[in-house]
DNA sequence: AAGACTCCTACAGTGAACTAGAGGGTTTAA
DNA sequence: TTAAACCCTCTAGTTCACTGTAGGAGTCTT
């Protein structure tokens, strides 16, 4: 079999487009391992990728790095992980249905508010002050 | 007529619930503004409140307080407001859109393997780690 | 008129998530 | 074999959105 194909820090940087620095900072946090070489460089497994594209993923739907520790670091430390795993995953489902939930309430209002102001302001007259924020904000 | 209904910062905090620190912040950043009585004490019309308000909203759906800004200055400088407001307005209601469905199937990859997880431990035996990360980031 | 309370400014500190730089070793391609 | 490119650690700086503190003045309540 081949060389079990091991990426330097570099290499999963341009993978994931996350920069070498914060791959590190990452690691300082817990939420990355890898091994190091007789040179001291990082080597990482090709799932590190996929890691990274988890945190990142979940970073940008508002998880914090703490969050997605607690979650990784469960895994790491492979205690009685999935019962806590699982209720994690719960939580985190339930969060995210309820911010689905204000998001569209939130665009509804937008678009509404888009909507009356086409209609009404087909041609605003100079000096016209548009009322948008305060109708927008009566919800 | 009764005095118009001028309102103190405290006051103003208090039905917002945001701190009296938070609103002068506010307004360093141009996203508040205030007459100044004699005393050099703030105050704030009713709307003020309605104002906060929409910050808040806003800022709960991931806008930075830069962004808020944008939208309020134009209003606050009443300059050909209209068409700019209409066109960050579509901005905000395409990302919130885009936000709403990267959410809904982040969910979803997260309740199949809650289920998935269900399906297959319904007794974790010692010893197994849970491949819960490496799973969910897949898509 | 005294004490509690609220307000003011100005500036320092916090935590999260990076970002940059110094100073020095390692790998790799010409 | 040497120069570019990459890696290391450590420390410090940045941005965002606050939070807290000091020192002082105004207001309200009794």
């Amino acid at each position: 079999m081949a060389t079990a194909a091991r990426l330097k820090i570099g290499e999963v940087s341009k993978q994931t487009h996350v920069a070498v620095g914060v791959l590190r900072y990452y690691e300082s946090l817990g939420l990355l391992t890898s091994e190091r070489g007789e040179n001291s460089y990082r080597y990482y497994p090709p799932e590190a990728v996929q890691q990274v594209q988890f945190i990142k993923k979940a970073q940008a739907l508002g998880f914090s790095l703490e969050d997605i520790g607690e979650v990784l670091n469960v895994h790491h430390r492979g205690d009685v992980p999935c019962e806590f795993v699982q209720s994690l995953l719960q939580e985190k489902i339930q969060q995210l249905e309820a911010q689905i939930q204000q998001m569209k309430a939130f665009k509804a209002e937008l678009e509404d508010y888009r909507n009356s102001w086409a209609a009404n302001h087909p041609r605003p007259k100079p000096g016209d002050i548009c009322p948008l924020i305060e109708t927008v904000s009566l919800t």
